[in-house]
DNA sequence: CGCCCATTTGACAGCTTTCAAATCGCGTGG
DNA sequence: CCACGCGATTTGAAAGCTGTCAAATGGGCG
């Protein structure tokens, strides 16, 4: 994995997995100055890890939950449903990701989270993380930070669902995939393995499954991707960029600057 | 105003307005609670006041901004530019919203902020607000509670927009606005001043401003709105409710429990 | 009174959905 | 090893919601 941008590999970032909460330790820490008491802390959370099927419910909207959780291994989805019984996936997260902070805080959880794929979870207890943050104020910050960085993400998913056509915010959605992937350590950011039926994608989308089927065949006929099954392997990394007007500043990969963090 | 719910008026609020960084603070009071050194703390942030125009820039996408923005008064918008030139509004901020939090802590702006009313802002530096998150952990999880609801709130949008057709997406905000107000003491629930043109409208749905005019025409015509210019008479709040698939669970009006924040 | 911008209206085009039906992929069982 | 079964993917045709383009109307301000 290279260290700095080159064409095929726009989005590089330094290798360090790590394993149980290290993982959502290494994220927070891209933005965030911790000390060795803060990490130690994190890393001491009492938590048990618990495995999930694919396609298991995590948390089921309006569930007021007991626990927030770190996704270990795996992918998982949230999503909301509306009236007309149409679903609406509003965020994936990869392994490292905080997945129902945004639930657990409060009392009732507004949306849902389901695996996509088997899946291992550290639940921790809402008080014990409530009291990390009170008692290291560094890490509540970082903390914060995640829950920014997923706001920011959001608001990308508005625009690409409120003002992009179908063939872009497919495109797009694409174009994260493979950055946060590469990110987070999981698999190279020019050929992924994306767990979502067509259907799953059309849903994180606003389309329909057919009609996410033909803009696939578009792109793959475009020469943008090749795909085999439900792997992805991006050809052409300018070209996808351009059709999905992807510009990762809100995934803000910036590294925090010197001293920007106590 | 009422304080237990009612037809007319399902999402009452004690009525507590206050100036200033007060409006903030009252705000975040809702879920967490504070003692009175956090209290003091947080309104005696270093901070000036600045006035801005109607459809003033405050931050532009790309901006590396020096400050956080608490919103005194007036209506401002977050908004993102597409390759095709079109906007997509992705937040609406009222009265006592942190506007910018979202951009002022990481380095680079990934969104636009401009307002849609003559504003007052309170500037707050950003290591001032950072190093409060670190001196008083209750209020920098305080502070993480809003960016939690802003987050709720943004995906919420993403399910409006992408799967609701024009007319809920319409009522939906219609609603959303109307309890928003409420809840930061503007105007009553039932009769509002929307200050946004249909052509912003539109950008905040993902629709265009022809087909907003004929979305607000057919609900004033079923007679779930009245309009006159751009104040909002909800006529009938059930009907918009349920037309806009409105249910109020991603605001978290839910009162904080006791204990549930140290 | 007149200009300018926002709103309104109508006709038409187009992207996406809908509804089926056919095909494919793959695990299971014979 | 091959047949079967079931869900996912593909494909086609037609309908529909929303967008586009233009022109008319309306309202506020100088």
């Amino acid at each position: 994995m290279s260290t700095s941008p080159t064409a095929a590999n726009p989005f590089p970032l330094e290798a360090a997995p790590r394993r149980g909460l290290g993982l959502f330790l290494r994220k927070i820490e891209h933005w965030t100055r911790l000390d060795a008491a803060d990490r130690a802390a994190l890393l001491g959370l009492s938590h048990s890890v618990r495995h999930f099927f694919r396609h298991a419910t995590i948390v089921r909207e309006r569930d007021r939950p007991t626990h927030s959780c770190v996704l270990l291994s795996g992918l998982t989805i949230r999503h909301k449903l509306v009236s007309s019984g149409a679903r609406q996936i509003v965020g994936i997260q990869v392994a490292g990701d905080m997945i129902d902070l945004q639930n657990s805080m409060f009392e009732i959880a507004d949306h849902s989270i389901q695996t996509l794929t088997t899946a291992e979870v550290a639940l921790v207890p809402r008080q014990a993380l409530r009291d990390l943050a009170a008692s290291r104020p560094s890490v509540g910050t970082a903390m914060w930070f995640d829950t920014l960085l997923d706001a920011s993400i959001a608001r990308e998913w508005i625009a690409n669902v409120g003002r992009r056509d179908a063939r872009t915010r497919l495109a797009h959605l694409l174009c994260e995939m493979a950055v946060r992937f590469e990110m987070a350590g999981i698999g190279r950011q020019s050929c992924y393995e994306l767990p979502m039926s067509q259907e799953q994608i059309a849903d994180a989308l606003g389309l329909t499954s057919v009609h996410v089927n033909r803009m696939l065949k578009a792109l793959e006929g475009d020469g943008l991707i090749v795909r085999t099954r439900r792997s992805v392997t991006i050809a052409d990394w300018a070209q996808l960029i351009r059709a999905g007007d992807f510009d990762s500043t809100y995934l803000h990969l910036e590294q925090r600057s010197p001293g920007s963090i106590q």
